[in-house]
DNA sequence: TTCAGCCTGTCG
DNA sequence: CGACAGGCTGAA
């Protein structure tokens, strides 16, 4: 689900609340879910009466920094973060935790449990972020990305979609990106011209930008911090929409698989 | 570089 | 009932 515009609205949304917030509680629902990700159920408990200083953002993952640990979350396709001034439990069944601050209560949810959590410590975290992620889509100077994607190989959208080489794209993101920059997804990253390549740059600052301020794309599950639904889904050009006219020429929309992802573009307007 | 697997839900 | 869904990993 959550891509960057996701979660980068969804830290403004805590900020607001969480900034400064001590953690009174921990209420843990789903232990399996821990387990799996190999987080001691002590060690979430330890973080009680810490103060939550600051939260960071890098690409799709999201950490919450106490006084001495970072808790980090990666959303998957179906997690959500979700503040609220008092509690709200009892429909929930998808609840894995609740973090209770002096401020209300944050839970972490997910429908199908691809999510992912890290408890680290602070110090930590900088190699945390260089060890899995890629510089941020929001963040790389046109300078970096160009280099990226002269030094790619293989599917300009795969080069997209890779973490370690670009955080924070998705397969909305990526896919209606392609279509703004008017390059086919199966273009090798190493053949698109200087022309093409500033496009790409430009048109991903832009696109990510708006999505921010619509609050991101809610196609099914989306939520943002406080639980609300995004609108930036209303201004999808093609993804989702195979078959479709393309918005530009008309051209039926085509669909390719592509690393296992469902792709949409023009066959007329994309080369 | 495909492809199943991890899970649950919705749609046709 | 099968196909597919904002992601990612690890095995063939």
């Amino acid at each position: 689900m959550p891509e960057l515009p996701e979660v980068e609205t969804i830290k403004r949304d805590l900020k607001n609340y969480l900034l400064g917030a001590i953690l009174k509680e921990v209420l843990i629902v789903n232990k399996n879910f821990l387990t799996k990700n190999k987080i001691e159920l002590e060690e979430l408990q330890n973080l009680k009466n810490s103060r939550l200083f600051e939260l960071e953002r890098r690409g799709k993952m999201l950490a919450l920094i106490f006084e001495k640990r970072a808790l980090i979350f990666h959303l998957g396709l179906t997690g959500a973060l979700i503040f609220q001034p008092s509690p709200l439990f009892a429909d929930n069944k998808h609840l894995i935790f609740s973090l209770l601050f002096d401020s209300g209560i944050l839970s972490f949810q997910d429908i199908r449990k691809f999510g992912k959590i890290w408890l680290i410590s602070k110090e930590n975290l900088t190699n945390f972020w260089q060890a899995n992620l890629g510089p941020d889509a929001l963040e790389i100077t046109e300078e970096d990305f160009i280099t990226l994607l002269k030094e790619g190989h293989g599917p300009i959208k795969a080069l997209l979609l890779n973490q370690k080489k670009l955080a924070g794209l998705g397969n909305i993101y990526a896919t209606e990106l392609l279509f703004r920059a008017k390059i086919h997804p199966l273009r090798k990253a190493e053949s698109l011209t200087p022309e093409e390549r500033r496009t790409l740059y430009r048109e991903m600052k832009a696109l990510l930008q708006e999505a921010i301020a619509l609050r991101g794309s809610s196609i099914r599950d989306y939520v943002d911090g406080l639980g609300q639904k995004g609108l930036f889904q209303e201004r999808h050009l093609v993804y989702g929409k195979k078959g479709r006219p393309c918005p530009l020429c008309q051209t039926p929309l085509e669909y390719i698989p592509l690393q296992g992802r469902g792709t949409t573009f023009c066959p007329q307007c994309q080369k």
